[in-house]
DNA sequence: CGTCCGTTTGAACTATGTCAACGTTGGTGG
DNA sequence: CCACCAACGTTGACATAGTTCAAACGGACG
């Protein structure tokens, strides 16, 4: 269960926007970028901005003092993430792709009107989109998890999976040896196919959805 | 996995105050009032209103096609809930215990800068604790589930369990059972003290936030 | 061609779920 | 006021999904 160190950052200045001055956010944010399966920072760090995704994908987890992880979030690019309610933040985050985020500095979001507004959207549809993943850990079999987890993956014809075994493992609340039993499981039963370990195409969308909970 | 229905409630006109008439809050929300374990509102209703708790104990809660229920949050005075992205709520809600809630009304709320200030604090502290559920929820215990419950409750010598044993279940995805032999589990190792089926003290606090995962 | 790392598979174990019986508690009506 | 009832909670015996430990597989890269 480690989490890669080699953070490749590569700092950048924001070119600030017409757009983003009218609106009086005129303190440009710093662009970060990271290479895949890199630490944006961990759990207990300083909050010193709220991070904004650009492009790419990164993981929110937290660990247990005795090493067991669960990722919590899983986000996108226009999503936000670090910002706390105290100074210190209450999760470890990591790219999962390569990825280039804004870094907002924390007393210039707070002050900005436009991405408090922003952040309101997307803590509203984080917070439902979390609800769907408690009733995932709380009720749902090894199965029925990973067959949610495809069907709320990007609808392309060929999938590419950033995230290794052991992450989704860490996301759905699994072992890395039930999840690779899972997949096998629904290749027996011709609901998906991998082409390769990290490629899969979802052959029978319905019988998926149905494991999904859907209907 | 049944639900109350019988669902008492007892309206009142809400007398604004000189404080949030001076915010321009003067749209008074209805003060409602609802007896232990009904029902405010059903997953998939129409999201009407923000509900904000005066008083008493709420839990929102998802079901799935076949009746598995999950309880995804327990929210207490000062809480918001059935604010949603589009017009459905995401959630049920049921009273925990008998509660005063506030309806706020939604295109007002949406007005209300100082609403949508309170808001924006309520959702950040909220992601935060059901980050917390979710680390629960994937990989703890059944012991260590119930033990983080009990150290998260209010610090009273005596703590009244507002919810019964399917509840509890419910929220810490586990079945009655579990949940039942848990606390006997709990009290054979002298953790805690059950006078009552629903009264408990913690007899060994530092034992229950180790097994919390605290340290 | 061989090594390495992530993945898959197998076999044995265990925590939790399931089904069923038995206790408790609090409310109701005689 | 007591006795009975219904709802809730506990306990036991058994079933099983998922974990654990270990070995084999397979693709990527030197």
């Amino acid at each position: 269960m480690q989490i890669a160190t080699d953070t490749q950052r590569h700092e950048t200045t924001f070119q600030p926007t017409s757009a983003s001055v009218a609106a009086g956010t005129a303190k440009r944010p710093r662009l970060q970028s990271f290479a895949a399966h890199a630490e944006v920072f961990a759990e207990g760090d300083a909050a010193t901005a709220v991070w904004e995704i650009v492009e790419g994908a990164v993981m929110l987890y937290k660990l247990l003092p005795d090493g067991r992880r669960q990722v919590v979030e899983l986000l996108g690019p226009g999503d936000f993430f670090g910002f706390g309610i105290g100074d210190e933040t209450d999760c470890g985050a990591e790219t999962v792709t390569a990825a280039r985020i804004h870094a907002h500095d924390r007393r210039s979001a707070e002050e900005s009107a436009e991405l408090q507004l922003r952040l309101m959207a997307h803590l509203r549809r984080r917070v439902r989109l979390i609800h769907e993943h408690t009733v995932l850990l709380g009720r749902k079999s090894a199965l029925e998890r990973l067959a949610t987890f495809l069907v709320g993956l990007p609808a392309e014809e060929v999938i590419e999976l950033a995230l290794t075994r052991q992450e989704i493992a860490d996301y759905l609340g699994l072992t890395i040896e039930t999840v690779s039993r899972s997949f096998s499981e629904l290749r027996r039963r011709g609901a998906i196919v991998l082409d390769r370990q990290d490629r899969v195409r979802l052959t029978d969308r319905e019988a998926l959805e149905e494991l999904a909970g859907f209907y």
